[in-house]
DNA sequence: AATGAATGAGCATTCATTCAT
DNA sequence: CATGAATGAATGCTCATTCAT
């Protein structure tokens, strides 16, 4: 529907505005010209919307990686390879997904009914085991039954990283000139591909803080 | 200082019991017996506890790390797995360490004095570092002088595995129950050894969800 | 509105209970039976409310004034006489009035936003300027374009006699007795007309402490 | 003695930074190099310092008056153009006693012991009677036995002209620009000795909002 | 005289959510 | 579908003051 739309589309540009924190109800409905009642009518809670949102980029990434893995052009090391870059061009591209994400567990679960978790959990699930199984295949044989769960492991060291590297400007700037806080300066986007290269067992050599360039957006 | 000592050890029950959000400062002060006012004495907001609690374990859980790494009487191949178990074992031992780690960035991190949160980051990074070059060199060289950014990816992927993998009770029980949901039942700290293993480049394969049994505690 | 108006008035009577400081947020919205969060519907902080009560009664002291000094049936002199006596008429019918205004500059303005104390200033400049250039026409000129000037003249003196001379309970009960404490013990009611006579440059011997009636109320 | 001295000079080296607050005890303290506990040693109450220091400002000033008032060589209206005249100039120089003399009231006295609240209106009345006696003498008998009276008339008239005139800093640019605030722009030490010459019958036209310049200090 | 650790009352304000219309 | 007035729980934090040492 239309009016849920504009809630998601609003909610997400006010979220952008301040990512750590979920902007209020009333700023919300306040951004698409609704009143705070007729939120209520489209989602749950406040932390619903997020969940959706988020849910929605799931869907929007994991189609990306499925349509890529389904290519037969490709070699397994390829297909890889170019998993790897999609994935991080993607997260690179949708700004709001990993700040999300991160606030999944801790944020935003707890303040959702149950049904909406486990329906949020179930899809996310579901589109694990799809694009697990199109991995697998690549994989020779060694992840045979188990693509949804080396994705897991993915995603899992994405969000980690994410977490370790993404910094609010004011720390972010005391990092890049406290030489003690070397590790932690590391670019996201450049350190990411190469912890999946490390962990997909391809050759990389580990990336020092700031040195490389990011992926670039296309 | 004893009274400090008495409301870390304090919040942090009172955590256990409800580790999906902070206890009020009010419950922690209460808890110790002392006055709400004193509790500013220590601390300067409620989640600089929480900060110094996180900080302590993870000095605990380095130092314990590094011992392991100094060894001289194992082989490469052993002292990555041994520390991998020892590792493991450790989070198992301290439920407080992980929980407290997911909700570093968006819970704890933005309420806390941006001195205090350097000081913890440079802590951070101060063993990792430590940690890290000892790591190094059983790595056959390939991660020369990265052994700190290996580590990073070993806690990220241990954070973001740690936040796909715990659940609260009710969901769960769902998760249990529910096959479309397979891919979320693996136990973390089957899971963690396993991913890691794979990080390392030691062969493993994936687990299934909730087949094989957890590393004991000792 | 008639929520704003009863706040008003619960406010008003609850501060009149104890003058010398203003009540709680809380035991205003109770005394309207309102939950507290409504009353941050009709008033930004607590104190906007007492600014608000203050404006009103400028108003409508302001408006008494000026009604008075339109009256072409009046001399000069008369008109002076006539404004200083329903004044003080009206500040004694109105006990909130000059309580408040003393705490105007040192209690309310500082916690009240920016904007609101504008806003009060400018309504205030603007009364003064209206019943300022009605006075001038009695003042044979020689006050030709200030008689707003000359107006904060005399509400600085209304306001600062009252400081001096309104006394909490237990201290004028000693000022009555203790000699030395003479010049302190006029009455405000007296000792104001008998001021701003002088100010007009009407004869007047000042008053001393104690011994005239204050005017009446009709 | 020396402690007591220091508390009230850095006492009010504090209160002038923040003219709208009194500094709190640990700071007081801290500033002087003392505990807090110390502080109460010397004092029974915050406010306490400050209504000491209101008062040895009010003696400094009544002093200075009366020496000037005890010349002999001048003419009684000199005498009294003389006294406005240095009196302005004082309340100039003593940044700190007009903006406490307006917390005086509703602010200070509230918090301070009965029996010192009533020490400092005897010194206060004592000071004006004395003042005021022979300030009489200049006044053609028509405020014979009534000089105190008249000079608490001198003192009502400047606090409360200071409340109206002195802004903080963010409302005095807006009032600078918004011509309705015309009245609120005069400045203080032009308008006091106007409104005061007016007061003792001195021909005088009200001054206008800014147009004039303020006495200046010698 | 001096300390400074301990106190604990006190309060404004926010905001998700509901529900009568 | 839409409204928006009303709710009221929930909580961090300050700071003057005391008192055992």
């Amino acid at each position: 529907m239309l009016r849920r739309r504009s809630i998601l589309d609003a909610a997400q540009s006010l979220y952008l505005e301040h990512p750590r924190e979920l902007p209020s109800v009333s700023r919300i409905a306040q951004a698409c010209g609704l009143a705070k009642g007729t939120f209520y009518l489209y989602f749950r809670t406040k932390e619903a919307v997020f969940l959706a949102m988020l849910a929605e980029q799931f869907d929007e990434l994991i189609e990306l990686v499925c349509a890529l893995l389904r290519d037969p052009s490709l070699s397994d090391e390829a297909r890889i390879g170019s998993f790897v870059q999609r994935y991080t061009v993607y997260l690179q591209a949708h700004p709001a997904f990993l700040r999300l994400a991160v606030m999944a567990n801790t944020i935003i679960e707890p303040n959702v009914e149950e049904a909406d978790v486990l329906a949020f959990k179930r899809a996310l699930a579901e589109r694990l085991r799809e694009a697990g199984s199109l991995l697998e295949r690549g994989m020779s044989g060694c992840f045979e039954g188990a693509g949804s769960s080396l994705l897991l492991r993915v995603y899992a060291l994405t969000i980690g990283l994410w977490q370790m590297l993404d910094v609010p400007d004011n720390i972010a700037a005391r990092i890049k000139t406290d030489p003690a806080l070397d590790v932690l300066r590391a670019n996201f986007f450049v350190e990411l591909p190469a912890a999946l290269a490390q962990l997909f067992g391809m050759a990389s050599r580990p990336t020092r803080g700031g040195t490389a360039e990011p992926t670039r957006l296309p």
